[in-house]
DNA sequence: GGCGAAAGGTCAAAGATAGTCAAATTTATT
DNA sequence: AATAAATTTGACTATCTTTGACCTTTCGCC
């Protein structure tokens, strides 16, 4: 285990339930004794929003970093698009969606992927009834694209 | 007896009765006095799926790679999943094959969570036609799912 | 308002691992 | 012996971590 992956446990622990938590970047990588950028390295590849979390910081005197859990409710971007998404929505927009969400790192690529593949008019063909027919397919379509991939590769 | 098979032999000792390996490929290699690339070369030709194994690894600092035995059979047992999937699956029981696919390295976690999302009943519910306004519920869902793993973490 | 100290931010270089690929070598087959 | 297959090596690449120099923002004091 490494140093940053330390910072993080240590991190996580001290958060524990709350959905907050403030810290002094210098304390923090006086305490671990590291460069207190390695403080910045730490949050942005392991509390980033991907992750579910988003830091606030402020410079400057009596300056401090909070980590807070991620809670988007306020993104106006994902509202929109769910208010579109009480209609319909062919492929090709819900493509553009995801890949929107990717871009805004709300999913991984490998999601989106696996989404397009989840989404696409072969998986959903079947017009008629039966969430579990429906869901029988996409979940054979998503293998069925597993399978291919493997045999490209 | 060349020096590969021997650094097989080495692996499957240490690995034992468990169930997974960490090794340094640095110093495995500078144990048994060999390029570094041969420990890929052995693991691509000894440790691979078709024989019975996984392994996923990290590169730089307390770098690793861990060597993981996998479940025989896979292909039997994709083969046994598509053939059920032509017909209905209840929400449970695609969860059990997600779980499985993402246990067997076939997919990651992060792509099961977010078909679970989208396989979920609330996602496919609506039972009647339209492939368009089901893909939108299940986009809806996916994205419902985003918002609220935030809020429970 | 201006200045300086006290935060935190950025970015790129250096360090530490692991991966890939193809050439060279060795071993097995015909 | 000739050819094919497996092994061994090394140069080059990719990724993750750690460090440090330099930048920006904020606050308190004059």
């Amino acid at each position: 285990m490494n140093i940053s992956d330390m910072i993080e446990e240590f991190i996580k622990d001290t958060l524990g339930d709350s959905p907050k938590l403030d810290i002094s970047r210098n304390e923090l990588a006086n305490f671990f004794n590291v460069a207190p950028s390695q403080i910045n390295y730490v949050l942005t590849t392991r509390f980033n929003y991907e992750q579910g979390y988003i830091t606030e910081s402020k410079r400057g005197g009596s300056g401090y970093i909070t980590i807070l859990r991620a809670n988007d409710n306020d993104n106006k971007w994902l509202r929109e698009i769910l208010n579109r998404l009480n209609n319909e929505i062919d492929y090709r927009s819900a493509c553009g969606i995801l890949e929107e969400l990717a871009e805004r790192d709300l999913i991984l690529d490998e999601q989106m992927e696996i989404l397009k593949s989840a989404l696409s008019s072969n998986a959903l063909a079947n017009p008629f009834k039966m969430e579990n027919k429906i869901r029988a397919q996409i979940l054979r379509r998503v293998i069925l694209n597993l399978k291919k991939k493997k045999v490209e590769e």
